[in-house]
DNA sequence: ATGAAAGCGCTAACAA
DNA sequence: TTGTTAGCGCTTTCAT
């Protein structure tokens, strides 16, 4: 009861055994006796004793934290995904720390150069919208910092990915579209230099041309920032709005609900009622209206799997690592009729 | 170019200075002369040197985070929040580690001895739903580990506290509902342990006080869990479909999409449309159907003020500190026609 | 204005 | 099996 925070030292002179004694026995080494861990070991929980992790990490040069960098916390998808890193970082002690980049690759580059400077044991990661230059990021691997990217992968790092079929959740919703008698889809996408939205675009050309339908790059509209703005959304729409379309492919979470809220504000659009499908990982689809076929990723899960090969990577310390990428499916929940 | 990480060490020998000189240097301190600081910084900034954090920590007992515990991540409410919190953590070069509890009262503690024993600077946090025990918390307080309560607050400790204004809420919502022509209105409420459960019954009885209509305890339901499972959801409707009501309050998040998606799901009671008001800090509202009238809570701004407290309080560093309770409004978003 | 030295709490090489 | 010692990278008295 006589203090807040016992340290090793305290343990060691209470104990009248030495520091290193106390530590080896805490961290179960077998060259210690079974009697005097078993004494450090009831003292140490009768006084609840925790290592300092800021000491430990100091000396081990780890800190038992993995840093994610994303765009946005407030979004559906990205909110799922850190609820799966949390539970298996959770599991495995590992501490979890949060950063957004809004999008901007500069924020991006600030952060992850502060993690390293930090001394985070590794990186969970989808790129933002607006970077180009990963060059850093290579000279991060090679500085020996792990990293694994999820949904928005750079191209050609060496390193451990998990994204979600893009190209097949794509190619489905373009099958579902035909399905229900389109004949003129339009396509509402991304940046083009996200990876998942050049997946996503290939999808849907691959799905016209198993139906024999043509690619009509008319009635493709890209948002720079993934209908960050909603501006941007608007202005697309308009375009397509001179154009027939009878169905409707939003290659983007933000993108489909963006959409459906400038339905909701354009009378012209709303008039002409279209098979609408799109990426999602709201958990509200069913009470959306107009009813859409949502594609739903495997956020969670790609955030567990994430962070299991991601702390996996990092308990290696550096040995040659065989780089996975892990493909996930998606969901495809059915428009009500 | 010749190494990665630059120690004060380093910076000393090939300086030629003493570690301290450079230390003090960085820190811009009055007994080192222009000439020197310039020598170093601009060396330091050229090799992009960072203190290590966890040895600065070491040394002053901080480790420049702050904790969070939160019942989920994935919610739109609190990821708001969390949002806020960042943004200010961010300027003020403060990490962010995030928890979640499941709405458990035994993670909550596990997550709040961890981060105490994890030598946090702080924590800011939302009571689970299940939580009653809140000793420990006041144990903590008395070890000296800030604690900064939003949204869900334990009724007596001395802390900081950033709440909405649910009582005012609550009444608002039914004075709307009253104006709309509802003169049976129904409350689907969290469990009565929570704060703002508690204050937003208040203010529904008040408003129905000052409209002259009497609170009948049978429109009442309780959800334990707040909606975290939809069969609580469900049975409470269940037993309201008994009754008549012609209004509705929803008076949590969880509580008012759960209620829409049951109707969807239940034929019987989307027959009769009656007027629904209900808490919910979701962006798509208004791509909800049925319609409904929101009260949204100011989550980025709570999560930015208490982040702020926090910081404050940390950086007092003990001192006498006059506890502070903010009061955040809420904003009504009428259903459109 | 600068340097030497101690120490934060821990681990590990080396000694005993 | 246990103890001694040095050192992780930093800050901070106390000297100079």
């Amino acid at each position: 009861m006589s203090q807040d925070h016992y340290t090793l030292k305290d343990i060691a002179k209470i104990l009248k055994l030495s520091p290193s004694t106390v530590s080896r026995a805490l961290r179960d080494s077998h060259e210690i006796s079974d009697e005097t861990k078993r004494l450090v070991l009831d003292f140490a929980t009768k006084v609840n004793y925790r290592a300092n992790p800021l000491a430990r990490g100091l000396k081990e040069r780890k800190s038992y934290s993995i840093g994610i960098v994303v765009s946005e916390i407030a979004n559906n998808f990205f909110s799922q995904v850190i609820d799966g890193i949390e539970s298996v970082a959770y599991d495995k002690n590992y501490q979890v720390v949060i950063s957004q980049t809004n999008e901007s690759a500069e924020r991006e580059r600030f952060h992850v150069e502060h993690f390293y400077s930090r001394s985070m044991d590794g990186l969970l990661m989808a790129m933002s919208s607006e970077s180009s230059d990963t060059a850093y990021l290579e000279g991060m691997i090679k500085k020996g910092m792990p990293i694994v990217f999820f949904d928005r992968v750079p191209a050609t790092l060496q390193s451990h990915r998990v994204i979600t079929d893009n190209k097949r959740a794509a190619y489905e919703g373009v099958q579902f579209l035909v399905k229900k008698g389109c004949k003129r889809i339009a396509l509402l996408s991304s940046s083009k230099k996200l990876s998942n939205s050049k997946e996503r675009l290939e999808g849907f050309k691959l799905g016209l041309i198993s139906q024999h339908l043509e690619f009509d790059e008319k009635l493709v509209q890209y948002c720079e920032y993934g209908g960050l703005k909603q501006s941007e959304i608007d202005q697309a729409i308009n375009h397509l709005a001179e154009l027939d379309y009878d169905g409707i492919f939003l290659s983007g979470d933000k993108l489909t609900t963006g959409y459906l809220q400038a339905l909701r504000r354009n009378v012209r659009l709303a008039k002409k009622p279209i098979e609408i499908v799109g990426f999602t990982n709201s958990n509200l689809v069913d009470i959306f209206s107009p009813g859409i076929t949502a594609i739903r990723q495997s956020a969670f899960e790609m955030g567990k799997r994430a962070a299991e090969l991601l702390i996996e990577q990092i308990e290696q310390r550096g040995k040659e690592t065989n780089f996975k990428t892990v493909v996930l499916p998606v969901e495809l929940i059915e428009r009500e009729m």
